[in-house]
Order: C-alpha cells, then structure tokens, then sequence
DNA sequence: CAATACTTGACTAATTTACTTGGTTATGTG
DNA sequence: CACATAACCAAGTAAATTAGTCAAGTATTG
C-alpha cells in the first residue's frame, strides 16, 4: 500500500460522498468547494474510482457521483489503492535472482508487513470511519476506542516513546474544510 | 503516516541492519551490495536515521552502522517518519478555518485514520517482523497469523473482496535480495 | 435544443524520489 | 606516519509522481 496525499484526497472525497449522498447524487462541484480539492483533480481520481467500481455516476444536470456500494463494503484499502495504480514491481520481482544465501530476507519481511498493512486498511470501512466518529461525539482527545488496533489488542505492545516521533512527521494535515 | 518507497527502503536497511549487526558494526556498502540501494541514497537516508537515534555509527575501517535501541525497541513508524521530514502542514491547519458548518467532518475522520495507522505501524517492531517470520518457517501463504490486525481480533470485519485489489495497486514490489 | 455536468485526453508546474559527484573528516592498521 | 576505510556532508540532477490546467468532447435533463 502507498499511502500518500492522493490517496488521502481520495478517501476525503469518499467521505463527502458517503456523508451527503443519502439524497442523490453528488457533482464533483460540490465536494471541490467543500474539501478544497481541485475539481479537475477531483476528476482524475473519481475516473480511476469509477473504473475500479467504487463508485456511480449519473450524468447530465442534476448528476453527480455516488458510492456503488453499501458504505459497509467499501474498505479505505480500496481506494487507495484504486487511485494508486503505479504498475511498479521493478527489480528482482520476475527474475526472482535474490535466491541463494536464504531467498529475500528483508524483501519477505517486508512484503509481509505491506500485507498487514493492506489488511488493517482493508478492514476499515467508509461506514467504520463515520460510525467511530458517531460514538465519541466531542471526544477529540487521544483515547480513541479504534476496532482493532490499539488498546484491548495489544499483544506484544511496544513502551514506544512520544517524544522522537515529531508532529511534522506525521502526515497529519489539516487542508479539510 | 506517508507510506512510499522511501520508507520502504529505510525499513528494509534497518532490517538487514537488525539482521547482520550481531557482531560489530554494518557498513553501508554492504547494506547497499545486499539490498541494492545505492549507497549515497543509503546515506542520505541513514543520516536522518542517525538524527533521529535511531541508529549509532562508528567510524574508520571496520566502522558502520548498527541499531541504536533494542530491536523489539524500534518502531516500524519511528523508521519510516525518520526519513519523512516533510513538514507539510499545508492550509486549514493553523487557521483551523473549516469551522461553522460541523467543523472539518471529513479532516477529522482521515485524521482518526491516520492516527490508527500511526498506532498501528508504532505496534510493530524490528523484533515482531523478525520474530514472525522465524516462526512461520516455510508457510508463505496468506494465512499470517499476525498479532493485532485480523484474525482473531477482527471485529467488524468485512466481507473484502479480493478481485478489485489487483496486484499492481498493491505495493509489494520485490527489489530486495 | 440548449444548458448542465460528467468524461476524456493532453499538457504542465511543482514536488519528491532516487541517485551521482565530489569532496571532508575520523580512525584503525601496517 | 601513511593510508585505506568508511562515515559525513553538500550540491546537483534525472526520473517519477503529484496536483493542477485547458480544451475538447458526450450524455442527459428540462
């Protein structure tokens, strides 16, 4: 999973979707003022979405988009990964050539980090987000009672320190009106 | 959370660093012969590392890298926010302009997500990725048993699935020996 | 039929990534 | 002490990606 700022454009997009479709759909127009995202940009990314079935279109005055499916089947995974469609695979995928001295070491361990992280996303729906957010009213504060993360499944939870962690890193923008 | 190649490469590096820095210091050739990361990329990389102590070095023949903290210590996230200084923050952040109608809906509900990756990718360690795969042995299947994502822990999971997610969106290239 | 609004494609500036070049500095070994 | 080694540092750069513009379409509603 690549986890950039489209992607993020993306599932905000999603979002505004799911949260003002319940009556019809919804012009590429209206989520370009409300989110701040550029329209043509918004056009780009709800193409890719569109071809990779997340969502419907109607066309013509009055037309817009809409989630194809139930809010509940729609996993944050999907759409990112729908508007990251880089065909990348670059070295060593076919040709496989790191073999010998115990095949792809940290490639495996990797490869198989990227798969919990595709799962996780995969297990977070557009319905989740919305309901999670229902349920803490007001709560901004850091205790948030995600699903399946934190608190109650920490297994081997780590004493990670705050304080190396900056907040500059963290792509934790605000540009979401 | 930004998640790209550049992470990768630095979660792949401490990897082979966590694997071969048993006895004395890695150097960054090595590192670069073994995973295929050119080595002036590794530096690049490996300074923002070091900066964030996260590794220590030792210099002169002989010198290197190795891994500052235990291994069950370092944070998958502390890695790849290392390397991702951006600090980017762009509009509505400090104006906090988004206000009146509901107050940013769809910023708060990325940033909650965002902070569940965070706690996520912070729940894993150099250890946990190492310790996996040691006791998965030859079992390269799907069904990895890992510790909080799915399986057991899955609470409102959905039915994903598997067809729209193509194995090009996916970022599980295999450039690593 | 005409306005609306989605659709498509080509093109572009800015940014990021990945890498190169060319050094300087510290340090262990012969 | 010379010297090889390897970390450290700074600039520059080509390729890729991001984010956006512009200009044509095409379908649909009123």
């Amino acid at each position: 999973m690549k986890l950039t700022t489209k992607g993020r454009y993306a599932v905000t997009a999603m979002l505004d979707l799911a949260l003002h479709g319940s009556e019809g759909p919804v012009s590429l127009a209206e989520i370009s003022t409300r989110q701040e995202i550029s329209l043509s940009y918004l056009e780009q990314l709800f193409s890719k979405l569109r071809r990779n079935g997340l969502v419907t279109s109607t066309r013509g005055p009055g037309g817009g988009y809409a989630v194809s499916r139930n809010l509940s089947e729609v996993a944050v995974s999907e759409i990112i990964g729908a508007v990251n469609e880089s065909v990348d695979a670059t070295q060593c995928a076919g040709k496989e050539n790191c073999l010998s001295h115990g095949r792809c070491l940290t490639h495996d361990l990797w490869e198989d980090l990227s798969t919990q992280i595709e799962e996780f996303l995969g297990s977070v729906s557009l319905q989740d987000m919305i309901d999670r957010r229902r349920s803490e009213a007001q709560n901004v504060s850091q205790t948030l009672e995600n699903p399946r993360s934190a608190s109650h499944s920490r297994v081997k939870s780590l004493p990670i320190r705050q304080e190396p962690v900056r907040q500059e890193q963290v792509m934790v923008q605000r540009p979401y009106a």
